[in-house]
DNA sequence: AGCAAGTGTTTTACTCGTGAAACATCCTCG
DNA sequence: CGAGGATGTTTCACGAGTAAAACACTTGCT
C-alpha cells in the first residue's frame, strides 16, 4: 500500500506526503507531483517563519524589517524607498509604512536629494547599524540550528537545487498564462 | 572573486546568491550558508504564491480557501471547524470566516452534531465539490509548467530533500529554543 | 515660459489574518 | 443536581499588506 517512499530509512513521513495521498486515493488519475514540492515549500515556509524569527523578535523586529535594515546594511550606500522596495520584494506602501516606523525608532535615517525633491535616500543609522550586526549572527545561528536536522551534505544539495529553482521562477514566470 | 560557483554549467544566478554575496563582502566572518536554504525557500513560497494562484483565482478562489474546500474533499468525509483548523494549518478564527463566505456561496454545508450542540459539522455541497474536481487538475497542470524548468530528476530529488526537511522541521520545532 | 506626460513617494480604503476575550455547551464530581 | 472547569466556536479590536488614487516634483516639447 505504501509503495512510493525510497526505503526504510527511518524518515518519518511530513503532512505533505500524507495530503497527498489522500489526494491520490480520492483521484487515483491525477499527477500530484507538482503538490510534492509546491506544497512542501509553502508548509516549510510557514514553519520556518514562525520558529525562524525567534532572535528577531527579541531584537524588536518582524522579518520585513529585518529585510529592510538589513538591504541597507549589506548594500553599504543609501537607497530609495523604491530601491529598498525592489530589494525587498515588497510593495511601495509596504516600504513607506516600515520606513516610518523604523525612523521614529530612530533605526533609520532619512535625507531628501538635492538634485530631484521627489526622491528621499535612507540610511542606518549607527543605533540601526548596530541593531542589524548584532542581530543577524544570532539570527544565523538559530537558522543553523532550524536546519540541522539535515546533514551538511544534504544542506548543500537542497541549496543547490532550490537555487536553481528559484532562478528558473525568477526568469520565466510572467511568461506563463493560466 | 567570484570563487563559491560550483562551475559554468550555464546555471543564472538567483536573487538570493547576490543577496548572500553581498553579506559575505561585508560579513566576511559570517556562516550565510542558512540564507541559501531558508532565504530561498522563502523566495519561491512568494512567487510560487502569485504564479501558482492563477488558476485558482480565476474559479473565484484564495489559495486558503481552496485548501479549506480541498481538506473537505480529500479526507471525504465532514469535518469541524477545528479539524479544518488543524487540516489547513489556520487559526480557529481564519476558518470561521471562510466558513461564512463559502457556506454564503453555497460551496459547503454546515450540520449541527446531535449529541455535542457545541460542534459542528462542514461538508461540500455539490457545487462545491464540482469546484474542486473542476479546479484540482487545472491547477496542478499549472503547477506542473512553472516547475517544468527543473528536469523530472531534480524535480524528483528536491521534492525528496524538501520531504526531509519538513519532517524533520515538523517534528523538532518547538523544542528549540532562541 | 508653460503645459503634458512621466516618475517617486505617500495616502486612502480595503481585505485578511491574528490572539484574546466572549459565548455556548458539555462533563465531572461533590 | 449544580457549580467549576474544560472544550468548540465565534466575535472583537487591531495590525499589516495591497492596489489604486493622490500628491509632488521633474522633464521634454512647443
Amino acid at each position: 500500500m505504501t509503495a512510493t517512499n525510497g526505503g526504510p530509512t527511518g524518515t518519518r513521513q511530513d503532512t505533505v506526503a500524507a495530503v497527498v495521498r489522500q489526494w491520490q486515493s480520492v483521484h487515483p488519475d491525477l499527477d500530484t507531483a507538482p503538490m510534492e514540492i509546491i506544497g512542501r515549500i509553502n508548509r516549510c515556509a510557514a514553519l520556518l517563519q514562525q520558529a525562524e524569527d525567534a532572535p528577531l523578535r527579541r531584537a524588536g523586529l518582524s522579518r520585513p524589517e529585518f529585510d529592510l535594515l538589513g538591504a541597507l546594511r549589506r548594500t553599504g550606500h543609501e537607497l530609495t524607498p523604491s530601491e529598498l522596495a525592489r530589494e525587498t520584494f515588497s510593495s511601495g506602501a509596504a516600504v513607506t509604512k516600515r520606513l516610518k516606523l523604523l525612523t521614529e525608532r530612530g533605526l533609520v535615517e532619512r535625507r531628501g536629494d538635492s538634485r530631484d525633491r521627489r526622491v528621499a535616500h535612507l540610511r542606518l543609522t549607527d543605533a540601526g547599524r548596530e541593531l542589524v550586526d548584532g542581530t543577524l549572527p544570532e539570527q544565523l545561528d538559530y537558522e543553523t540550528a532550524v536546519l540541522s536536522g539535515l546533514d551538511p551534505h544534504r544542506q548543500h544539495e537542497l541549496a543547490s537545487l532550490l537555487g536553481e529553482l528559484l532562478s528558473q521562477l525568477e526568469g520565466r514566470l510572467g511568461a506563463l498564462r493560466g
